[in-house]
DNA sequence: AGCAGGTGGAACAAAAATGTTTCAAGCGGG
DNA sequence: CCCGCTTGAAACATTTTTGTTCCACCTGCT
């Protein structure tokens, strides 16, 4: 019986990791037995609900401890990346479950902050520190699938926890290409 | 009844989008009747190992259309991005389905693809064109999951399809930051 | 020792998904 | 027109999943 923090975040591994789990899936996997997955967290959409919640109020966190709407762009982007994993399982999870964008509330939040990342790459690029040539959207989409990216990689053993940060800022700022 | 090229690709599309359905909603979603998708495919399991080793084979040929084991690394790699929608589906089909890793055969050439993905960063490394001090399989992850983002940013919309490959080429091989 | 609280196993009914068969309807080629 | 082929709707038995209830067990506390 793990503490509530663990077991959100077990809960989120799986959906995220193994899309279509059943419950007992999910309780074995989290450690739990079914019966208690189902006191804790209600029935499954009630569970899909709350934790998809859950999540996108830590990257609410993230973003306004990184301060990406009026910091500098550049350092506020570094400072995202120090919470790269919460964004990686955060982003793995939204879209593992149909459900969640079958609930008006969660597709209004996910929206409103896939946009305000889009304005912080705006902001950036008018800033002069992002490459104006590459639409915000996208920029947004690329980021959030590499923060995606280095969470596969870690839990399948290819990268140190502890190299993520570094790994991302070179590869997203700098492009894998050496430079001529 | 769209011709089989397009069935493949729809039930693709749905089960990667929408992990978890149905053989109803997959049906739906292909526009075929449920009757007929069994009778194409037979159970599910056979359906996700036909589904997987037929984009697995497309992977490959794109990998051998490529050259990415004995050309040139910067052209192999320009014109693998020509096929970045054919590897976005592919790779966003390979982790939708939990059944798919537990059946060997495909775990193994999972396994073996993904190695000659990191065996071509690493070649272009040491023939100086990628940077040295980022992991292979790091970079094999980071594009992957860049071809799945611009997929999802075509079909969302926020990007349109010729611009796929320009997208890709100048994110990930230059950054998104401007040179100083 | 006794008690309160949480936990998991077992059992259960209800619901959903699955795989199959049957049959009528549509479509194209002869 | 008629035949062969494919499709999809319906029905179905079976299996799986789901949500709930009950109860025994364990743990920590007094």
């Amino acid at each position: 019986m793990p503490d509530e923090t663990q077991l959100f975040d077990a809960v989120a591994r799986v959906m995220a990791r193994q899309p279509g789990s059943s419950m007992q899936e999910i309780a074995t996997a989290a450690g739990i037995s079914r019966t208690t997955l189902h006191r804790a967290f209600g029935d499954r959409e009630t569970l899909v609900e709350t934790l998809t919640a859950h999540v996108l109020a830590d990257c609410e966190r993230a973003f306004d401890a990184a301060g990406i709407d009026h910091d500098d762009p550049q350092q506020a982007f570094d400072r995202l990346l120090d919470d790269a994993l919460t964004l990686a399982k955060a982003y793995s999870l939204l879209f593992s479950e149909p459900h969640i964008h079958r609930v008006p509330r969660l597709v209004d939040e996910i929206a409103e902050q896939e946009t305000r990342l889009a304005r912080f790459f705006e902001r950036g690029q008018r800033a002069g520190q992002f490459r104006p040539e590459l639409p915000p959207q996208w920029l947004a989409y690329s980021v959030g699938a590499q923060l995606e990216a280095i969470w596969w990689a870690i839990e399948d053993g290819h990268v140190g926890a502890r190299d993520a940060a570094r790994l991302l800022r070179a590869t997203i700022l700098g492009g894998i290409a050496v430079r001529s």
